[in-house]
DNA sequence: CGACATTAAATGTAGGTACATATATTTGCA
DNA sequence: TGCAAATATATGTACCTACATTTAATGTCG
């Protein structure tokens, strides 16, 4: 569906406001396509992008200034997003021996048998940008890099 | 800078994949930006965006379903955030009286004026996407309808 | 050493998102 | 007419974002 369409708007005042607006939406409509897939496993988008960082530093632990570091949301609260993980038995919390203002965080064995099931949900469903060829994905992350310069 | 060291990853599984991450990352890096303006001014993103709305309608009243309907995230509380902007004085609310289950609301003279000074700070700084040709703003449009075919 | 800045994380608060449910009104139709 | 379905909005709840403040530990430098 054109973006007019999506949210009735006959039309728009030049091609910049029409892709500004196409691009919020369309990121937000991709969030909402790939929180579907998690909740029925009790996961949020940010409890699963955590996990995942988690899993990439594994066995190593992860600080919170970490996880903050490879966020796509640097002002979200990853203290109590972990919160949330730690409840569920997913992470460990334990203060860092070398610097204990610093803490340890880790993914659980069931935080990662988790994340593999979800490998294979998100293996069966596209990402969303399969309609694109790979030539017009990376076209897209060079202008999205041109408009953050 | 590239996305890469936005989110300190040294490398992505594909082109698709960086291309998703740089566009989720975009929107949100997009919109942080625009709120800052509005911020001083006492109004949020998505309070901003219903008064923009409220505007278009004048004189003329808008119900919470045309509101939802021309809002980028269908899913966000319009009520809710009318409450706010009912609460500051720059918006009313009136049961509709053709159909007493809706409810009119219309812009005050001071939303009216808080929005025609937001103008100028708006036409101050660009929208972010000015780095882009009209042309490339057009592509990347096309792309992102393409996603989400 | 000791005061003071810096750093790491947690917490408080206002507002928003996502979704389920409730309440009131209107519509459709047996 | 009357009653169920549909419609319009409001409300409840869990979680999140944005940002300021707090608490604790560490670093620094006279």
């Amino acid at each position: 569906m054109k973006i007019e369409d999506e949210i009735k708007q006959p039309a728009f005042k030049d091609d910049y406001q029409k892709a500004y607006i196409n691009l919020v939406f369309t990121a937000g409509w991709l969030q909402l396509r790939q929180s579907a897939l998690f909740k029925e496993y009790g996961l949020t988008l940010p409890q699963f992008n955590i996990l995942r960082i988690l899993r990439g530093q594994h066995p190593k632990p992860a600080t919170v200034n970490l996880l903050i570091e490879r966020m796509l949301d640097k002002t979200s609260n990853a203290s109590r997003i972990v919160d949330k993980l730690e409840a569920k038995a997913l992470v460990t919390r334990k203060v860092c021996p070398s610097n204990r203002r610093a803490v340890d965080i880790r993914i659980t064995e069931d935080g990662l048998e988790l994340l593999q099931r979800l490998d294979a949900v998100m293996a069966a469903q596209s990402t969303g940008l399969q309609n694109l060829t790979a030539q017009e994905a990376a076209q897209l992350s060079d202008l999205l890099d041109k408009i953050r310069d």
